[in-house]
DNA sequence: CGGGCCCTGGAT
DNA sequence: ATCCAGGGCCCG
């Protein structure tokens, strides 16, 4: 369910309570939360360690240890929590999966549809000696982060590289947007929220736009995904919540998501639904008919 | 490349 | 009973 600005609020909220702290344990509840990793000994000896930096990238987290090879990767697939308690709670909640025992205080991965996972993973060099992602200056990444790109937020995203890259393929162009081997980090959401903002139709092939308009693309998405970061996100259920159980509060500036048969905020045309590849797409069959050159968010 | 699948649970 | 859900991977 996360996608990067839910993520983002999260680390936001793991680093201030988890930098510094040390790792003293780890329970582990559910088999599938850790089932990629090759061996469970491998993720058992992070426990012990100080832990550096809670870095991201895209929808990765990853916890950067002092002195071992390997990261604590996180990914919180469609409903994954992290709580984070002063003391381990007497009952745990329902569907957790992980408790990260903390010298002081305690962290809960709870995941209802159990599509997250942890994995001990070697961190790698980054191809261009850049930063990992934000939350880290070493310019390494978990192994099974390397295939994603980095996101729209990210000061070492080459714009024009990953523009010139979407402009080779013929795929509909949010699908590109969800493909996080381009640019990550981009979900459901947030892909209809900038193509909206950018009044381009979602099944438009990402080659008839230009190189010049994948960029605008990109920059839109970052902007929307920055300002619902400052707002903690996207909450329309108890499914995401921060560390501190507190929802977010973009849903009341989504434009188009989750807003079907409701006035375009622009034209006052009724949001439509299409399913397109098996998930539902929401879009203004006015603004979003034909190309325009993605506009600023201000832009309504 | 699109399509199916991995899960649980809430809404209709 | 059926459909839907914020992700990602693997398949053909």
């Amino acid at each position: 369910m996360p996608e990067l600005p839910e993520v983002e609020t999260i680390r936001l909220g793991l680093r201030s309570h988890l930098e510094g702290r040390r790792l003293e344990d780890l329970e582990v509840f559910s088999a599938r939360a850790v089932r990629r990793v090759s061996d469970l000994a491998d993720l058992l000896s992070l426990a012990g360690r100080r832990i550096d930096e809670v870095a991201r990238r895209g929808k990765f987290l990853w916890l950067v240890l002092d002195g071992a090879p390997r990261a604590l990767v996180l990914h919180l697939g469609m409903s994954g929590q992290l709580l984070v308690h002063a003391e381990p709670p007497s009952d745990l909640p329902r569907h957790t999966a992980v408790v990260l025992h903390l010298d002081r205080g305690t962290v809960l991965f709870v995941d209802q549809r159990t599509f997250g996972h942890l994995d001990a993973v070697p961190l790698v060099p980054t191809p261009d000696g850049r930063p990992g992602g934000a939350g880290t200056t070493r310019p390494v990444m978990p192994a099974t982060v390397a295939h994603i790109g980095r996101d729209p937020l990210d000061p070492s995203l080459d714009l024009p590289a990953v523009a010139g890259r979407m402009h080779r393929t013929t795929s509909a162009v949010k699908r590109v947007l969800l493909d996080q081997r381009y640019v990550s980090g981009i979900g459901n959401i947030y892909a209809d929220e900038t193509l909206w903002h950018a009044r381009v139709h979602p099944e438009r092939p990402a080659a008839t736009l230009s190189v010049g308009e994948l960029e605008g693309l990109v920059r839109t998405a970052g902007e929307v995904m920055a300002e619902a970061v400052r707002v903690g996100g996207t909450s329309f259920d108890a499914l995401y919540v921060d560390t501190m159980g507190q929802a977010g509060y973009f849903a009341r500036q989504l434009r188009a998501y989750g807003r079907t048969g409701q006035p375009c905020g622009r034209c006052g045309t009724l949001i439509e639904r299409h399913v397109i590849g098996g998930r539902s797409s929401h879009l203004c069959p006015r603004c979003q008919r034909s190309m325009r050159v993605p506009s600023p968010i201000t832009d309504n």
